[in-house]
RNA sequence: GGCGCCAUGGUGUAACUGGUUAACACGCCGCCCUCUCAAGGCGGAGAGUUCGGGUUCGAUCCCCGAUGGCGCUACCA
């Protein structure tokens, strides 16, 4: 019988947005799947109804969809699933390996008080099954608590190697709450199990549980799954990622103008390699990464999320992106901004061309670069300050927008020639004229070359824009 | 506190089962190019692998301890 085929799953929980944790540990698994020609499966875990909601659900799918993540089966929802947890509570409770726990609240506080190990000391353990049974029917709420064993739990982790707890540092934890709600212990495992997973690739956070889902499977008598656990992500001071730290959820960064690929692409490099062959690159397509995914190349310590790094991986990608792939991206931030462009089609795309070399993040074309789509933009005061502060520089430039006007022609190339002749002609510098002319057209004292942004532009807008520099806001 | 995990430049990682001038990328600095800024080209600083022991002819790599960080320790997930 040859090994079946990979399943495996990410399990939110929905109470709140995918954060960068979570998206990491999707894409792993997502990757898994897709090199081994596994399935990818989306479960909700939403059992706690207090926090849960169906706006961070939603959340959560839009951050999937975002950084390309489709699955294969679900999404499934716990709270959909409730008959499944009982009965397997029931089961375990019949074959001896759970009890009802009839202590409140106080009594379990005093139980942790009490014992050395602060756990609670298991005293409804050894209730007689009919008194048990007895004050259940006569409408006491008992939690149903497993029986944790004597002995040591390992398992041998596909990331971490072999693991060990000492059973005696387990509780007897608590699978069904009094509601008749599974706590997580129980729905993972019994989910796990009846979607038949064969990888549980999940954040390290969870190692300290496992030993509790693994008393399960044996208790259920199942075989368990491999178990792969993920690094966690910390913040550049080195604790937890969160809010403190700036942008934690995934659409942050969407929101930021990050292109979905640049941040999937960072993300997997985020605790992985693709190892020796391929230590020179760090640019991988959607295609490599599936190609060269294999949970040997996760590393065991925690990695720290680098903005810098994030951010070159994002010029890298808008650089690289085809104009015609960038353009909804772009009309999106657009959208947002409430920035309407008044360019035809073809002028948008041919000067998305030209700047996108020099966009770090999918906002400079609705602020930055405004000048290239539309007529209505504003004239940076740095810019202004540092190339047009001269008082000669605005007639000047007026008069060379003159001089184009007179100008028989009009290219990148004749633009130039007549600048730089213009300039000869003055006894000033080409430079200082072309830099003048750079935040004049543009507002910005950063831009592509000159003369190809005239071409871009065209000659109506280049004189117009030179006629008026004079109007330009001096700074300061 | 208890238990568990981790530890290579500022950051992400590499270094086959112990033998390398400890490599690559980001970031940083400088030079070149140049009409600005990026990009690109070239060069540089920055770790002797957290610390201390041990094993070994020889440890980033194996063992022990310490320290630090993180995680778990709920009728949250």
């Amino acid at each position: 019988m040859s090994a079946p085929s990979p399943r495996v799953r990410f399990a939110p929980s929905p109470t709140g947005y995918l954060h960068v944790g979570g998206a990491r540990t999707a894409l792993f698994n997502w990757l898994f799947a897709r090199h081994t020609g596994g399935t990818f499966i989306l479960r909700i875990e939403d059992t706690d109804f207090e926090r849960s909601s169906e706006e961070m659900v939603d959340g959560i799918l839009e951050g999937m969809r975002w950084i390309g993540l489709d699955w294969d089966e679900g999404p499934f929802f716990q709270s959909q699933r409730l008959p499944l947890y009982q009965a397997a509570a029931q089961k375990l409770i019949d074959s001896g390996h759970a009890y009802p726990c009839f202590c409140t609240k106080e009594e379990l506080e005093a139980s942790r008080a009490e014992s050395t190990a602060a756990m609670y000391d298991r005293r409804c353990r050894n209730l007689d099954p009919a008194e048990s049974k007895q004050r259940r029917l006569d409408g006491q709420a008992a939690a149903i608590r497993f029986a944790v064993p004597d002995g040591s739990t390992s398992w041998n982790d596909a990331v971490f190697g072999k693991v060990e707890f000492a059973n005696a540092e387990l509780e007897d934890f608590v699978l069904l709450r009094s509601d008749g709600i599974p706590t997580y212990h129980l729905s993972v495992v019994v989910d796990d199990i009846d979607m038949r997973l064969t990888h549980i690739i999940r954040g390290a956070d969870h190692i300290s549980n496992t030993p509790k889902q693994i008393l399960q499977y044996r208790a259920l008598g199942v075989e368990l799954p491999t178990f792969a656990h993920v690094p966690l992500i910390l913040g550049p001071d080195k604790t937890r990622l969160s809010k403190r730290h700036g942008a934690t959820s995934v659409i942050a960064y969407k929101d930021m103008g990050i292109v979905p690929e640049a941040f999937r692409n960072f993300l997997a490099l985020l605790g992985w390699s693709p190892g020796t062959a391929n230590k020179d690159r760090e640019i991988f397509t959607s295609e490599d990464l599936t190609r060269l995914f294999t949970l040997d190349g996760i590393s065991k310590s925690d990695a720290v999320f680098d903005n810098d790094k994030l951010a070159w991986f994002n010029t890298e990608y808008i650089r690289a992106y085809d104009s015609a792939k960038l353009l909804p991206l772009i009309e999106a931030e657009w959208r947002g901004a409430g920035f309407i462009p008044n360019r035809a089609p073809g002028e948008i795309l041919a000067a998305i061309d030209l700047i996108k070399p020099r966009a770090r993040s999918l906002k400079d074309f609705g602020d930055l670069f405004r000048a290239y789509f539309s007529d209505d933009f504003e004239y940076d005061p740095a810019a202004v300050t540092k190339f047009l502060a001269d008082a000669s520089l605005p007639a000047l430039l007026q008069e060379l927008g003159t001089r184009y006007a007179a100008a028989p022609d009009f290219t990148e190339t004749s633009a130039e020639e007549l600048l730089r002749a213009f300039a000869a002609e003055k006894g000033v510098k080409a430079g200082a004229l072309i830099n003048g002319s750079r935040v004049a057209l543009t507002g910005q004292a950063v831009a592509p070359s000159l003369f190809a942004v005239m071409a871009l532009l065209g000659k109506e807008r280049v004189i117009q824009r030179l006629s008026t520099v004079d109007k330009v806001p001096q700074a300061g």
